[in-house]
DNA sequence: TGAAGTATATTCACTGGTGAGTATACTTGG
DNA sequence: CCAAGTATACTCACCAGTGAATATACTTCA
């Protein structure tokens, strides 16, 4: 039971997830992707109704699971509230040695389409970075943190300034780098609570 | 006196950067690069041979300039090193409100470029943010502050954040939270230089 | 119940256009 | 004259998107 009855459109979306986060966006044609679905472009046509309608697909496939794994791995982090934020970088620090890591699908396509902002995938983008920051808030916010929002920015600021300069450098200790910065901001944050 | 006798190479080097920067580095064709710079592509392929030595000599051309304005902003700005480290921050907020900006060209390329860890690009690319890193490094060295290469890098982490969040949300907020964070960060790594 | 119709899903073969890069010939200043 | 620089005109591969046809399955009503 090697792939259990996929449908055409979840092996294409399952094809596009690949070769857009490994390739990006406009370096992959939709005759790649149709034949590593192992279908014709035609079909590809028949579920999306064009490329920038696909991308906008990849982007929205990524959004739950993305988010489940920051929830997974701050929950399961030992320690304080500062502990768990810098987890989350640790991992990604983790996440970053593999060679196949190429950044966040997300940050990539946005700077991949920075001409088009209307474009719908960048609307997707945007909303996942921000149910990103709401969450962080939420958490802050249930800590008894008063200034929970700027914070949370501030977290989502060193998180993508990770992605970032990690795939510039190929370096994973920025992502170590940001974790202390973000476990000094929240320990600072969380020490001004003393009201 | 509109064009002081630029040369061709100038010229395409021009172009290529107002395009690359604008629509990004697979967007651009070097036939529409020829067309904006008034020559040939075949002028083009004298004096660059191939579009990836193009998109190295457009992020060179950009190292130096870009660098020097980030001094600026810095060396002009009132009041304390915290003040000081901020008011870069602010002014990339002020840039980021002209309709024609579009994020940190070097990030952009690298995303673009992901798939391409080697490219000469992205050594130029890497060169750029370092060579930014390690003027802060020195700043807060001369501050006399112990802590000065992971705070530099702490701001480098904002600065890229402040890039790309902003590009996302299309909201130059972002760079002035940065700045908040960046000025808490230096502020704090001096208080602790009662040593 | 079963034939006719309709919706879904897929293929093959194609188009108009653009991409990077090139072969060859012209031009012009030293 | 001749070499650096530029132009015309080209190749060949690829790309987003389409036209026409087909297979399969699900309706519906005589």
């Amino acid at each position: 039971m090697n792939k259990p009855a996929e449908t055409a459109r979840e092996r294409i979306l399952t094809a596009a997830n690949k070769l857009f986060y490994a390739e990006g966006i406009r370096a992959v044609s939709l005759d790649t992707i149709a034949e590593k679905a192992g279908i014709t472009k035609k079909t590809v046509y028949y579920h999306f109704k064009s490329k920038d309608d696909l991308i906008e697909a990849y982007l929205a496939s990524r959004d739950q699971p993305n988010l489940k794994q920051f929830r997974k791995w701050f929950g399961e982090a030992e320690g304080e509230l500062p502990d768990k934020v810098q987890a989350i970088f640790r991992q990604i620090a983790v996440s970053a040695r593999h060679p196949k890591w190429k950044g966040c699908g997300f940050l990539r396509t946005a700077a991949e389409l920075a001409n088009m902002p209307g474009h719908p995938a960048m609307k997707v983008g945007a909303g996942h970075k921000k149910k990103f920051e709401t969450w962080m808030r939420e958490e802050f916010e249930a800590a008894g943190i008063g200034s929970a929002p700027d914070l949370a920015r501030h977290i989502v600021l060193l998180l993508d300034g990770a992605f970032s300069t990690i795939l510039v450098h190929r370096d994973p200790a920025y992502a170590e780098a940001a974790g202390e910065a973000a476990r000094a901001l929240v320990a600072s944050a969380r020490a001004r609570q003393a009201t």
